[in-house]
DNA sequence: CCCTGATTCGC
DNA sequence: GCGAATCAGG
């Protein structure tokens, strides 16, 4: 059994704003087929996603989750680091690159801790893998927030149409 | 056949 | 509200 969270929403909002397919979300959710998960985005009134979303989209090779190789995966996670990233035992592998508009707040590298690891303090935004395997990003949480101040503005500005053309301004005027 | 999202409707 | 079954299509 699974059910929606904030988290899970928070994870499939931003998820569905970046493009990625009913049935890639729903792997690395975990626990939900992409019935589920176009279910809930219809609930939840999402179904338009905009442009860019949708070169995003035509533009990502089509690959099966467990053959992307951990070092790509890696890659795709902490791009911004020279060091290698640690060892994870999941086979799931996002290619998820979170968008450049949070301004002058830097993209954190993720600590990839599993659920059971968790601190009180610890950023809890998914950042790969399913179910007991979900590794999370785990920076120190904004205040009033269970993510760190990125993953905090990364779900907000995959809130509504709104707020996501509002953030893709901010991102082109930086 | 692989995949995509959209819709319906019993639960 | 949820999601399997189904539909329509690439």
């Amino acid at each position: 059994m699974s059910e929606w969270t904030e988290e899970r929403i928070d994870s499939l909002r931003f998820m569905w704003s970046e493009g990625l397919s009913a049935s890639e979300i729903a792997t690395r959710l975990g626990g939900l087929t992409r019935n589920a998960v176009i279910g809930k985005v219809h609930r939840l009134k999402l179904h338009n996603r905009v442009g860019v979303a949708k070169e995003i989209q035509a533009n990502t090779p089509q690959v099966k989750v467990a053959e992307v190789p951990k070092v790509a995966m890696a890659a795709s996670i902490a791009k911004v680091v020279v060091r290698p990233a640690p060892r994870i035992a999941s086979t799931a592998a996002p290619r998820l690159e979170l968008p450049e508009m949070m301004g002058s707040v830097l993209k954190p590298v993720p600590l990839l801790k599993t659920l059971v690891d968790l601190n009180k303090d610890d950023c809890r935004w998914p950042v790969n893998g399913e179910r007991a395997e979900t590794r999370f990003c785990c920076h120190a949480v904004s205040q009033g927030s269970s993510y760190c101040e990125y993953h905090r503005l990364a779900a907000k500005g995959s809130g509504t149409v709104s707020e996501r053309l509002a953030a893709r301004e901010l991102r082109r005027a930086a």
